[in-house]
DNA sequence: CATGAATGAGAGTTCATTCAT
DNA sequence: GATGAATGAACTCTCATTCAT
């Protein structure tokens, strides 16, 4: 007994490393110029190899994106308890900034790439998509109560907020950033994103 | 007389016919699967026949990119005399939407794509860009010199209200409003617009 | 066991089968014209696969160039045991003719060819010609020090003689014999090449 | 009267300008890599125009080893006056080597280059080698007929000579000459054919 | 389980050449 | 006489994928 789980784990394994190699490779280079067998190269495997665990790139790729959903939602998680919900929000979206500039690939997987993974709006990801949307909603939803936001319709405000950090980062990762050559990037970002927070204590 | 403008004119209307053709097929396909010979089937003319407009790929996109960029500011310039800064900048974001929904090619060449063309931050996108950007940040000081914006750099103001103006549009252009299928999408950014605009006016 | 070993010859072999069908193409229409695609019907296989076995079409020249060296070689060491250096020069360029005519291909590529492979005056081509220049160069100096060729430099030497031989193999296989049509080409080279190994031994 | 022959004369020039381009051309490039286009483009003119004056490019590259034989035949005609035979044919060989050191591009043309013209061993070029190779004979025959060669053919001796100088020269236009980096080349040719000429000497 | 070998399809690009104007 | 425009055919090379072993 313990074969099989064993097995299973050991396939587990297996995936994982062909995720982690694919995910170094776009880091480097980009996801447009790295082929099945660029991956199966760097592995030391076969590219046939990489098809025994996953159906064809496509499904490589959802996995991928399914595993930034993964590390997305934990990041969310920790969101650090705190009363005033405007706070809150304000935090989550500095958490938001934060896995963006910290995990690029996965963020342009998940929110930027032109999806070749359309069919897939059911699975794992978008459940974790779904719940993490959730926690912004529902974070909004408590500011609204509590007086916030002109009494919009909640997914409205989620939408604007979640743009806005949409958009601090995405510049950033499709590098769009060179007409600020002067500041640090990142910082840069940051401050914006500071600025973002203090225009939300508006009442 | 006549003779040399004419040509010059079937000249100019076989690369808008290439561009057009272009573009048409990147909204269908996306631009990564579209190739020179996809192109040139479509026009029903030869492969060969793009060479002799375009260099290669790249000028071809980098024509188009730029055709956004004069495009973009066009609309720009059409932003409506008015005295109040604040109504400018929050009718600049407006325009801003526009241009990106009704060109969403261009848009997506010009501030999503990963682009092969990094070389070019020069040329006249560049100079275009930088023009048009100006105008933002421009719009922007008189803002905080009336008081707006907690007197926070410039740059940083321009850059917040860019990302999310950009933020809303991009999730349209790449797909990502599959969660709010109950609304109009467009119409749903130009709400959420509209309370990022409301959010402008607090002091 | 042996499996490996299998796989390895195998390999080999489809090595083999490339370069011997490169090399038949090239006999009949000549490097210029001959092209991966055309190398790749004649073996009925497709084009995509010479590339698992030569890294581009660069290579496989180089490979054939390399064989060629090797052979060239191996005609070279089977020089036959004599006392007399002149005698042994003689020979040799009998040798050499010979390796010429048996392998028009072989010696186009290596001395003919205007080469795409510049960069490789390095690797074992390079090495195998430099051992068989340093052949003839040795005969030479011995040719020199029993009083022949009039003291010369015996770099000058080697250079006349192998211009002599190859001047003479290099029209036949360059096809510039026509004006000689009453002869048996093969017959008549070695006729010019026995008058030149005569006024070799003039002292 | 006249008309005709300035627009024959025209046309020459037209013929030569082409031609000389296309030499330019060859020499800082090599064939292989010049192009119809390449031609015209530096020309200023359009490709189609070289076709009103050549046929094909094959007709191009004949003519331009029609005009390499002429001149050819011009250095071979400036053969200074000379009793001596032997002398004469010395005089040949250096005169010979001078013309392909100076026109390289001709040379490759008329002696190394795999011909695509090989239909035409009639026409002018033909008759100018032969023409040319005739002197040569003539020369050999005297030299004979003097004592020298051991009363061989004169078509063997003569095809001798012939090879000897093209295998000096030819290295150097193919560039085999690397393993003598050491020497000036021109320098080291002259060296070689001068030994080559005191080999003759001898009775 | 893993792979070596193979491939069809297609990428971007260049070429010699033609022909209506 | 010259050309602008066009093209069919070819080029080298890479890709995602399959399958017998």
């Amino acid at each position: 007994m313990g074969i099989t789980e064993r097995k299973e784990r050991e396939k587990q394994e297996m995936r994982t490393l062909i995720l982690s190699t694919a995910t170094n490779l776009f880091v480097e280079r980009g996801y447009e110029s790295v082929s099945m067998r660029n991956i199966a190269e760097v592995m030391e495997y076969s590219p046939a190899t990489i098809y025994l665990y996953f159906k064809d790139k496509n499904e490589l790729l959802y996995a991928l994106s399914e595993e930034g959903f993964r590390k997305f939602f934990t990041y969310f998680q920790s969101l650090p308890p705190q009363d005033d919900p405007l706070k809150r929000l304000q935090e989550l979206g500095r958490i938001y900034v934060r896995f963006a500039l910290e995990n690029p690939v996965y963020y342009d997987l998940m929110f930027i790439m032109r999806s070749p993974m359309e069919s897939h709006h059911t699975g794992e990801s978008w459940d974790l998509g779904m719940k993490s949307h959730g926690i912004l909603t529902s974070v909004v939803k408590q500011c609204i109560e509590n007086g916030y936001f002109h009494q919009k319709d909640p997914d409205t405000v989620a939408f604007m907020v979640w743009s806005c950090v949409h958009g601090l980062v995405s510049f950033k990762i499709r590098d769009r950033m060179k007409m600020y050559e002067d500041q640090n990037h990142e910082e840069f970002i940051y401050d914006a994103l500071g600025l973002f927070n203090e225009m939300l204590n508006c009442p």
